[in-house]
DNA sequence: CTGTATCCATGGAGATACTG
DNA sequence: CAGTATCTCCATGGATACAG
């Protein structure tokens, strides 16, 4: 292997395919489980941390925590806290985040045409 | 932890959020670190298996093996064998594949646009 | 050329307990 | 209420060798 960047793919392959770097980085942004359901869950309206928890049925606190902090790293949603007690916290999306909004958009019309039919 | 389908999400979430649904199917389906890529190789043409190894370079034929497996179980892609020797095999998608373009588009234009600039 | 079989390393995610 | 700190589990994916 030649050089890897910290995105996993060689030099090469992103002088060659920009393309392919483009979609690989919106990807390492998206990954976790959970991601997208947050995003789509702040897209109307900000939300309190319990807010999203409780949407989130099952998700551990540590996971939903870390989840949080990296859409926060990536510059795709704003914390807000609220110096009260007890304190409060809201998540909103950035105007970053925002450009997210038509592909999750696409995704849940893709899987509501595909997806397993609920009664 | 009430009933939970194989998709990991309860049958309650399903019910009240459609949307949720909808996206994590569609996450599902496309969980994998190649799988947008393989499927966007294949937004304009069918190709051959090492075509598609040679482009992503870096995945071990286990990987590829196993992705296409899955994308082809999803029928998201054909596979089509060739009796000749050596052996030839087309990959090319379907029209459920080919519906999933506008999201890999979306991501592409995203990832132009924010990711790291290359020289 | 297009795979299959096996083993192994890694990281994502959940459970649990604790805190300001 | 909104976290932090550990621990553990397991699925994903890579390496390697082999095969039709």
């Amino acid at each position: 292997m030649s050089r890897i960047s910290k995105d996993g793919f060689n030099e090469e392959c992103k002088k060659d395919h920009r393309e392919i770097y483009g979609i690989a980085y919106t990807q390492n942004m998206l990954s976790g489980r959970w991601k997208y359901l947050i995003l789509w869950f702040l897209k109307l309206k900000s939300h309190r941390y319990n807010e999203i928890k409780t949407l989130l049925w099952g998700i551990s606190q540590g996971s939903l925590t870390k989840q949080l902090r990296e859409l926060e790293a990536d510059g795709l949603i704003n914390r807000k806290v609220y110096p009260e007690v007890p304190p409060r916290v809201e998540y909103s999306l950035t105007s970053k985040g925002e450009q997210l909004i038509p592909i999750i958009d696409l995704m849940e019309e893709f899987g509501k045409k595909f997806g397993d039919k609920i009664d």
